[in-house]
DNA sequence: CCTGTCCTCCAAACCGTTTTGGCCCGCATC
DNA sequence: GATGCGGGCCAAAACGGTTTGGAGGACAGG
């Protein structure tokens, strides 16, 4: 059932249907409340391939995930944050696109989803330092925006970011309070600019007590169970062991409490740990009371917000960037406790 | 630039261009050349709006994500499977489309992205016993792959799964032929259809050497880390405690594997467990050698084959259901050993 | 009665491809 | 020299909507 179909069969032009399908003023209400029902009746959908090509507009976004050989992206964060970010979209019409292709191949992507007219917008993932993607997006003129930020870019953009310095901030001087001198940093991958801006934030705040960050006890890593497990072991036996740790994701937590328990230790007593908590659905962190102490901030969250933006962008293409800073929140769990002297 | 545009700078129509891009017989070969360069040298790229329009074919696949308010599907396995679905489609000049909706709509979504053109076929994920989609889908006459199986389903389908029966099976066997008498259950979800293959192959093997499931070391709930642990928790404490543990998942694994330990026993030697390993980017299984005897099957490659099998589906709508039995291997390592005495 | 203004509706153009149904020309065949 | 047959190209009709630019009629105002 097309709409030329439905416009013969009450008797009407295409016009006036598709306008008062389309809420237009000029068409009687009756009528309208005839067409509205009828189109019901026969459970008339309009062909979404025709609505695209006569406006001219994709009615989608893209989410180009690059496939790394390194595997990097495909990452426990990501499903959570599609889950987000899909939300939006269905509530909006839009469809969720999702481009996964050889990281290399990944500038060629953006260029063909935009002129074959396949997306209206795309959303930037995981963005590294002085990211090229962005200048690239920029130039193309496909509106974006970006899920973290890329320090060093000289433009102006739209990003929706959590304020990871000042979570790794609060979290240390966290630890700090509690006597801890010997603070370990099981970080990210520091080419990614979340893991830069946390271990900003981790030495400003040692750096306001007079301390120094030690190397030996400092990690840049996937963030998987494992590395924060050889992270933790490599701490604890440091010259001088490290009381507490900082991890970057709660399966690194996961690792370095099974180094602390490996060893005997018992984590909250003897070993303290904070972790960034994503807030993802399968990796809860505990249930009534928390097992971490955490800097937690929702990545579901985050995609929604993201979602929203790039809608609003889209609609208003020549607005000035717009900026989302989300705050994590530091709740207290039972991994952390005083420095035992 | 349209194809229009660049016919009339080449000084030919509009369908000997189409014709000489698309391969067509019928175009003088140095023309073709002339076209290819010209386009090439323009950089046109067809309108994929129009191209839909015009051939009827939406050039993309539906993956509908259920946003379960028990949020089930959001899974660890997720990220995964569409990373290997990604890769198929992008390589065939598909789109993948993500529909996030809650699980109430998810019929009411189906039915939309067929009507509306939107694909041209869909994945199922997470069947259920008895799954409504199925027939559901098999009236609507959209091509689907189902990813994993039905049990009960009335209906011959396309589907690609592991062989969880035998996979559990074959543990179960491994963790008697090591002495083990009572081996614990950490199953996923029930209602999961794969959750209920891995139970049987689990009772099957007991049954073979005439022992019974003890439901007092059995658990189905969802497949996380605290889950896990608290499984163990249950079983290392029953009247007759469990010596061997098999789990649905690595997540669960690791929170048995916490248990054990916390109780100052060691895995491997006083406790064994074997996992089913997904083989997942971010949850490896140990790097030279696994840490867990698991059985392994990668998801990645699942979704590697159900999006070819669906694009073949497409080409081919009414062949015979296809079906893909993968077998999972049975991996070595450090988590098993002889029943202690 | 004439004019102007809404209110409703419609015919036709348009979006950018593919595809159908020729057309023209050169060449071989009889 | 007519006929047949391909090879190479094209005009125009799809595809299924939206949008532009009226048209016709009712009704109010002068």
């Amino acid at each position: 059932m097309n709409l030329k179909q439905l416009a013969t069969k009450l008797g009407l032009s295409p016009t006036t249907v598709s306008r008062a399908l389309n809420g237009y003023p000029e068409v009687n209400e009756a009528t309208r409340e005839r067409v509205v029902a009828a189109a019901r009746r026969h459970n008339y959908r309009p062909n979404a391939r025709a609505i695209r090509l006569a406006t001219g507009r994709a009615l989608a976004v893209g989410h180009v995930i690059p496939l790394n050989t390194r595997s990097e992206i495909m990452n426990p964060i990501f499903s959570d944050f599609i889950a987000g970010a899909g939300e939006t979209y269905s509530r909006n019409g839009y469809d969720m696109i999702l481009s996964v292709v050889p990281d290399e191949a990944e500038e060629t992507t953006y260029r063909d989803l935009m002129s074959r007219g396949t997306v209206d917008g795309v959303i930037v993932h995981a963005p590294k330092t002085n990211d090229p993607r962005i200048r690239v997006l920029k130039d193309m003129g496909l509106p974006f925006v970006v899920h973290g930020r890329a320090t060093g870019a000289a433009l102006d953009y739209n990003w929706v970011d959590v304020n990871n310095r000042r979570a790794f901030q609060r979290a240390t001087e966290f630890l700090l309070d509690l006597g801890h001198r010997h603070i370990a940093l099981a970080n990210g991958l520091e080419h990614m600019d979340f893991a830069i801006r946390r271990r900003i934030g981790y030495s400003d705040a040692l750096a306001a007590v007079g301390l120094n960050p030690d190397p030996g006890i400092m990690t840049s890593d996937e963030m998987t169970e494992m590395n924060g497990h050889r992270a933790a072991e490599r701490a604890l036996t440091a010259a001088i062991p490290a009381t507490a740790f900082l991890c970057a994701s709660m399966l690194q937590g996961m690792g370095v409490r099974r180094a602390i328990e490996g060893r005997g230790l018992r984590m909250g007593r003897d070993v303290s740990v904070i972790i960034f908590d994503d807030d993802l659905s399968y990796l809860r962190n505990g249930e009534a009371v928390p097992i971490f102490t955490a800097t937690r901030s929702s990545v579901r969250e985050a995609g929604r917000l993201s979602a929203e933006m790039l809608l609003s962008v889209i609609a208003q293409p020549d607005a000035a960037p717009q900026h989302h800073l989300l705050e994590a929140e530091l709740i207290l769990g039972q991994s952390t406790g005083p420095c035992p002297t």
